[in-house]
DNA sequence: GTCTATAAATAGATAGAC
DNA sequence: GTCTATCTATTTATAGAC
């Protein structure tokens, strides 16, 4: 007959995936220095020696974070190259850096953080996937000016009118809260209003021949 | 006759310029929590305690640096009034913005990190002064669209379409250097070029009929 | 896998002499 | 204005029982 085994002694959901999610909330809002292990175990709900029994430290807990997140972008991104027209695979491709955005709501603060800080913490792996994203980018831009649909642009550039405007959209809602501007309170801008508006900039940059 | 008084104990350049440029850096470089006043005092090669004479807190130290950088990009576009014609007008806003932050390299790291930390820093002088900026944006596009030379759009679009993509040129500087990319590498960006293209985009966005 | 207790280091801040 | 010594709180991390 069989025994009723116990077999997790009473965590529910997944203490690391819980533990996970606290410390993204924790790491946006704070920072890496600034975040702190005991409050984002209270906030997981979980004893805060669990953090160091599934990852080794609060720089290992960290790292988990910055791959996850931009495996998450690389992975959108490639999903958009069945794309073959240059221009549906720009807008698909701005379409997924933000969508990827609002659904891991920790990624824009994070991000802008880790730039600021020069990748301190980023790892060799996680570069190489970073790397690849650029990648995908500039090979998006080269297949346009193959097939002659854009003119020939820095690929960088292009990257930065796209993201930029992206995270900076993203990751200034807390303080666009703080700053009594009648301006952007009578605007309320969507996540729809901004795909768009990037969308359009990015294809107006490259694909007209002015310049 | 004149007695030789000693009138600067042991500083030279003054040791609250040298510690602000010091925490600057810092501040920059590992954000306000991962910044650490024994080392800046070091760095400032002045004595930590000295740090605590001229501003009352790490805190404090923070808040200066801050309300000085939004105070010079203020003061910076407010220059560009002068400016009468819209599209020149927007040209020498984003000119500005860029000379600020070549000026001022902690600035661009420094201002990121605040946005993700929804300006948990900043002091109610400081938000007015953003708040300020904002709305030198939003009249430069409301002057031109009553001029009839550009098509309503959102100005906090319009700011983010030119501050995004500034801010992360400048601030991705160090980044990019870790990330081993054909790409960049080849196309080495200068400040000019990424002038240029801001420029353009952003006028192409207000100028052009499309939508 | 979970929890308590605690070690060990670090950081912000100040007192007080000069 | 400058410097030394130090206090105190906080924080990462681990040992070890269950």
């Amino acid at each position: 007959m069989k025994r009723a085994v116990r077999r997790r002694p009473r965590q529910e959901p997944g203490s690391k995936a819980r533990l996970f999610a606290a410390a993204a909330t924790a790491f946006a809002a704070r920072g890496f220095a600034g975040a702190n292990v005991d409050r984002i175990a209270e906030a997981a709900g979980v004893n805060k020696a669990m953090l160091y029994y599934h990852f080794k430290s609060k720089a290992g807990l960290y790292a988990e974070i910055l791959r996850d997140m931009f495996e998450s972008v690389a992975a959108r991104l490639a999903a958009t190259t069945p794309q073959t027209d240059p221009a549906e695979r720009i807008r698909a491709m701005v379409e997924a850096i933000a969508r990827e955005a609002e659904a891991r709501p920790h990624f824009p603060a994070i991000w802008l953080r880790e730039i600021a800080e020069g990748g301190a913490h980023v790892d060799k792996g996680t570069i190489a996937i970073i790397g690849g994203i650029l990648q995908q980018v500039a090979s998006a831009v080269h297949d346009g000016v193959a097939a002659k649909r854009f003119r020939p642009a820095n690929p960088l550039l292009v990257q930065l009118g796209i993201v930029g405007p992206v995270l900076m959209f993203f990751a200034t809602a807390p303080m666009r809260r703080r700053v009594p501007s009648q301006l952007h309170l009578a605007t309320q801008l969507t996540t729809e209003q901004v795909i768009a508006h990037v969308q359009r900039v990015a294809l107006l940059t490259l694909e007209g021949k002015a310049r």
